[in-house]
DNA sequence: CTGGGGTAAGTAACTTTGTTCATC
DNA sequence: GGATGAACTTTGTTACTTACCCCA
């Protein structure tokens, strides 16, 4: 046990010194943004390991210590420095159940390689053997420690699949301390699962992890659509406007004159802007946009957010309609499956992902961590890469997709100057290892051919620059063993397996995430808005974007094109979308996720409520929130409905989904036979088309049934002719637990669910209150599910006790029934409140009022002759203790205080039969009623206490006499 | 190889209107 | 004797989701 103590005290102190180092560099906003956010995940974290259950009282004992150090343990194994921490962390983490330092482990530096190997195996046999490792933690003396090394030694030729695996490694009995073989224990494992070829145990997301993951997700969109503000705002800046306009060409000024322009007619300026501006990803010390804008505009060079948005001014300094469109790469709505870590790993790299990574989210300094590689999503190699990131990151190519792209596999590169179709492979080897694990899914093995063709088709001139991006910065990797890719590699797909991509998936397929957009009048006879990759040189290219986003189908993507203070979305008109839908669906091993599609889900909207107040919203497509800058002319109107109607079109032309599931549940089209039980098509048409051989139906055409019950609850109720849509036979359990119930009903009786539909509905028209009467149900209450439940002419009186003034006033009344809650097993209905007649409502205010008023006081009298009754006990007790202390003190035979208690029993009568003498027509009241009380009185040995006339106080409207003793101690007693 | 169908396991949502006993 | 409040025996079923396997 103290062996533990220590190593946990070592742990301790070693997190104390990384946590001192973290605030030390916590220098950034961001930073300090990130360990917010950290402490929610954190705090998260804990919750739902917590709630994972315990095997044994090692496990209850050390849960709450390991789990507050589990953020501290990934600090420490980074740090070469700590390696001994770091391998006493592990054996603390063996006392745990999850894995988390195996997978922090996997991305530590090159010189920790080795002890995270140890403490990696160490910890995959605690996942088998937790109680045997408390044991080795617990007795083993310090130098015990050789012992395990031995036995570490022996798995280090462990392949790199037995990391993530988990496997036994039964531990040598014989190498056991020898205390533990003393006490016989005999302790039997159950074989993993893997071991036994059964199915894997699937821990599925809770609702406080989906909770966590829309939490997430709505708070990192919220900081992207505030980034996008931002850059929008810096390119009105009209200094850097006006700059851009001074390196323009006269020719190329002209441009701005045409009228009614065209996408053709923008090519020569985007060619320039393309000659002109590059793409490097440059560390940058933190500042505002508009700084790095104005020198991303001076030296021609800037990150691909930087040079889009000088695109963006360069079109508004020339009088076009532009704005600056981004992918908004957010965490995922879905809290994907931690199945192959414990999911407070998997928020800490979460936590480390969004922070680290984001190109949108950071500023510029951080954008220099961003440029590295996606593995720094680990806080544990953001410390072990140290000086790489602003080394990888000073990279320089042409083109954003291939700088973004190299970025992402600059690290995992071991040679320098590798070419684009040397790249492909590596990345592509991202997620291979996951399927050697047998891991790896079908869709994985898709999405890497996506990737693929993504890349194809975004890097076209990236020779050169690749070289550029290269030459001398991978040394270090250079020296990497392959191993350690692996790991890297490893940790990578299990990213990949995340939700939470953030910008990673876009880097590592080089989609583009930033670009213009210019509205041409001249085109399409009312004028369209015109993709504009000025980075790339590509104009009218949104297909070339969706192929490339294609493929990053892991995680939800937002489009949202920013002008003046507002945002638009605009993902309809991308049919990656679509098609990202349709591989959700049907491409990942046949699984099927609901559409996550703003215009539907409408997360966004959830999200961007603040921002559309007084601004105009699209009906439709809620998520409109476009405020373009000053100008709310009919031509601005004009445009956006235009935009709207497009995009309506796009929704309603979108192609059929080929495979049935993916209509289950498909925001446009559905399959009746993929309807569930209480759903019906009405009305039963127009066909779309088939699927199979299946009719398929617009998803407006679905509608939701309930029973009569149901829609009273929301204020409906059935048409007098309507019969029930549906008849649905209730299960037969149900009905056999009712007659069992009740054995004198027909035991034939069908009983059935009626469902009917929103069409068969009206509003609710209860009988109106007549004569101070209000009308009751059968159980005479009041159902107020909502206020459209109250029958006419009555009102709902929500307060405490008021049932009470109102029979006090014979004023008529009913409960309030508002809801049903569980208790014991059976559900009891919960009133809140009564309900009465309007005209009563007011008397009944009144008096309850007073009523409370009255209540109030009584309960302040109470509470004050409380506190005085206390203040007397306290006094009492004190000057008690000083009478003892003096007593014992002056006292040369010194009793024992032992016997203190015996003198009270000794001393307890005659105190007592004195109070009674003194009192035969009176009772205890309040603080007499204290047995302690009485019981301090009995410890003034020797005393007895004298209540002299003159110390006696009366309060006559209680009836209460207080006496007083000299010695400060007082008796109140209530005169009959 | 893909998609459909089936199964298993886990989670979420829905269900729904007491009784007895001690104390004041 | 009535009012009040706490304790008791703290559900069970169904729908849906997801992963996986098998087969055509």
């Amino acid at each position: 046990m103290r062996n533990r103590d220590k190593s946990k005290s070592q742990t301790q102190s070693s997190g104390r010194l990384h946590v001192n180092q973290s605030i030390h560099d916590a220098g950034t906003l961001a930073r300090k943004s990130q360990e917010g956010v950290n402490k929610l995940l954190r705090r998260s974290s804990r919750l739902s390991s917590s709630g994972k259950k315990e095997q044994d009282g090692f496990s209850l004992e050390n849960d709450l210590k390991t789990n507050e150090q589990e953020v501290v343990h990934t600090m420490d194994v980074c740090n070469a420095s700590t390696v001994e921490g770091c391998h006493r962390d592990a054996i603390e983490n063996s006392q745990a159940k999850e894995q988390e330092v195996v997978h922090s482990m996997d991305v530590c530096n090159a010189s920790n390689v080795e002890d995270c190997h140890r403490d990696a195996i160490e910890n995959s046999q605690a996942k088998d053997q937790e109680v045997v490792h408390s044991m080795d933690a617990h007795n083993a003396s310090p130098g015990d420690d050789c012992h395990k090394d031995t036995l570490l030694d022996d798995s280090e030729e462990m392949n790199d699949s037995d990391w993530e695996d988990g496997p036994i490694l039964k531990s040598d009995p014989v190498d056991r301390s020898p205390n533990e073989r003393m006490k016989g224990l005999t302790i039997e494992f159950d074989e993993p699962s893997g071991s036994t070829g059964g199915r894997k145990p699937v821990r599925r997301a809770s609702a406080e992890d989906k909770e966590l993951a829309e939490l997430v997700h709505k708070v990192h969109l919220l900081c992207l659509l505030a980034r996008g503000r931002l850059i929008d705002n810096a390119c009105d800046d009209s200094l850097i406007q006006a700059s851009l306009l001074s390196l323009l060409p006269t020719h190329l000024l002209k441009i701005s004159e045409v009228s009614n322009i065209t996408a053709n007619a923008l090519t020569p300026l985007v060619t320039w802007f393309h000659d002109n501006f590059h793409v490097r990803n440059l560390a940058r010390a933190e500042r505002s946009f508009r700084t790095a804008l104005a020198t991303a505009l001076e030296t021609h060079e800037g990150t691909p957010e930087e040079i889009a948005a000088l695109s963006v001014a360069l079109f508004r300094a020339l009088k076009f309609t532009a704005r600056f469109v981004s992918i908004l790469d957010v965490a995922s709505l879905k809290p994907e499956a931690d199945k192959y870590e414990p999911s407070n790993q998997a928020a800490e790299r979460v936590s480390g992902g969004i922070f680290s990574t984001s190109t949108l989210m950071v500023d510029n300094l951080k954008r220099a961590s961003i440029a590295a590689s996606p593995v720094q999503t680990s806080p544990c190699n953001e410390k072990d890469g140290r000086g790489k990131s602003s080394r990888k990151s000073k990279g320089g190519c042409s083109t954003s997709n291939v700088a973004q792209f190299r970025d992402s596999t600059s690290v995992n590169e071991s040679t320098d100057g590798k070419s684009t179709c040397q790249v492909q492979p590596d990345t592509s080897r991202q997620c291979v290892p996951k399927n050697s694990l047998g891991l790896k899914r079908k869709g994985d093995l898709e999405f890497e051919m996506q990737l693929a063709m993504a890349i194809s088709a975004t890097s076209v001139e990236t020779h050169e620059n690749i070289h550029d991006s290269s030459d001398g910065n991978n040394s270090l990797e250079a020296s990497i063993p392959t191993k350690r890719w692996k790991r890297i590699e490893r940790v990578e797909s299990a990213s990949c397996s995340q939700g939470f991509s953030t910008a990673l998936g876009s880097r590592k397929v080089g989609s583009p995430l930033f670009w213009a957009e210019v509205y041409c009048d001249g085109e399409n006879l009312t004028g369209k808005w015109v993709h504009v990759d000025a980075v790339n040189a590509i104009i009218d290219g949104e297909q070339k974007v969706e192929d490339a986003a294609a493929a990053c189908k892991t995680s939800l993507r937002y489009v949202v094109a920013f002008a003046g203070h507002g945002a638009k979305d605009v993902t309809r008109r991308f049919q990656f979308f679509a098609d990202h839908m349709q591989l959700e669906s049907g491409g990942t091993g046949g699984t099927i996720k609901v559409s996550e599609h703003p215009g539907e889900n409408s997360s966004l909207n959830h999200v961007i409520l603040p921002e559309k107040s007084g601004q105009e919203v699209s009906k439709e497509y809620g998520s409109k929130i476009e405020v373009e800058s000053s100008v709310k002319d009919s031509f601005v109107a004009t445009r956006n409905s235009l935009e709207d109607m497009e995009l309506e079109t796009r929704a309603l032309t979108e192609p059929l989904p080929t495979n049935q599931q993916a209509y289950k549940n498909h925001a446009l089209y559905a399959l009746e036979r993929w309807l569930t039980k209480y759903q019906i098509l009405h009305p039963k048409g127009p066909i779309l088309g088939f699927c199979s051989g299946h009719p398929v139906y617009p998803r407006s055409c679905v509608q939701t049934l309930k029973t009569r019950e149901r829609w009273l609850r929301e204020g409906l109720q059935i048409k007098g002719t309507e019969t029930p849509v549906k008849v649905l036979e209730q299960s037969t359990k149900l009905k056999k637990a009712r007659v069992s119930e009740d054995v004198c009903d027909e035991i034939d009786s069908k009983e059935t669910i009626e469902l009917y539909g929103k069409w068969q509905l009206e509003p609710l028209l209860l009988p109106r209150a007549v004569n101070g009467i209000v009308p009751k149900n059968e159980r005479g209450q009041v159902d107020v599910w909502s206020e459209k439940c109250l029958p006419p002419g009555t009102v709902h009186i929500r307060l405490p006790r008021v049932f009470v003034v109102a029979k006090r006033l014979e004023i008529d009344y009913a409960p309030a029934m508002v809801g049903f809650e569980f208790r014991n097993g059976r559900a009891v209905p919960v009133y809140d409140g009564i309900v009465v007649c309007t005209e009563f409502k007011d008397a009944i205010l009144e008096a309850y009022a007073e009523e409370e008023e009255r209540r109030a006081a009584e309960e302040k009298k109470r509470t004050e002759a409380q506190a005085i009754s206390r203040w007397y006990q306290l006094l009492s007790s004190v000057i008690t203790r000083q009478m003892l202390n003096s007593y014992y003190q002056d006292s040369s035979s010194s009793q024992p205080s032992g016997n203190i208690q015996d003198k009270n029993i000794e001393t307890k009568t005659p105190v007592q039969s004195s109070k009674d003498s003194k009192q035969p027509t009176a009772h205890w009241k309040a603080n007499n009623q204290d047995t302690t009380h009485t019981s301090l009185v009995a410890l003034e040995v020797g005393h007895e206490h004298v209540f002299l006339t003159k110390n006696e106080s009366f309060d006559a409207e209680n009836s209460i006499r207080t006496k007083r003793c000299e010695c400060g101690f007082s008796i109140q007693v209530e005169e009959l």
